[in-house]
DNA sequence: CAGTATCCCTCGGGATACTG
DNA sequence: CAGTATCCCGAGGGATACTG
């Protein structure tokens, strides 16, 4: 009986977890938040995402682009240019950022007073 | 203006960082939802949590405690048993993780397909 | 039991140089 | 420009032994 609420409990973490590491790490959030404000060739992104490396940013948005929520347009002009936006999918992500931001907004209040 | 548009973002990017602090790293979930199920004691929460060290567990509880969403009570037998609980405070959580449940559930039905 | 201290190793990620 | 490959270091965290 324990033992099937613990079961249960597991598969309730499972989306849980894909749904944060999706928002967590050091550049996730950032890089979110510079696509939120329009499309962005990789070098715009490198400038307004203070820090990051060339090797992090190909890296985040590989995985943002897996997981359908960025997509990646290629110009061919000469040299190439590359054009990261968020997909109408990627834009979900809004609401629950939001909620993130209302529950961190409270506990900041609570813990800095 | 450009500028104080990226300065709007940057403020509204830390609490929601505070959030994912919170929540996220390979510990957090679990050890919450262990206690969600109730109270417990180091011991009991070392087990539930596979494959945590004991070190792990003390610097994860602190962290909790420090955010006012665990609290620690000692009970002075022989040796000392600690009991480990959510806060009211702490049960405010349950609200966010439900909606990251909800996000990476539907996510997990969109990438999964 | 409920932790803390120490040792040690992995590996994430920075810096740099390179390619198409 | 838009990346990839390589080298390398330091922090995070596991295993173990120890203490009150």
């Amino acid at each position: 009986m324990a033992e099937k609420i613990k079961e249960e409990c597991n598969k309730l973490l499972l989306p849980v977890s894909d749904a944060l590491d999706i928002l967590s790490g050091k550049w996730k959030l950032p890089i979110i938040f510079a696509l939120f404000l329009g499309n962005h060739r990789f070098r715009e992104l490198q400038r307004e995402v203070k820090g990051i490396s060339g090797k992090m940013l190909s890296k985040e948005l590989k995985d943002l682009e897996i997981n359908q929520l960025v997509k990646r347009t290629v110009f061919d002009t000469s040299p190439v240019t590359v054009e990261y936006s968020l997909t109408e999918y990627g834009r979900t992500l809004e609401k629950l950022i939001t909620e993130l931001h209302n529950w961190g907004q409270q506990h900041r209040n609570i813990i800095f007073r």
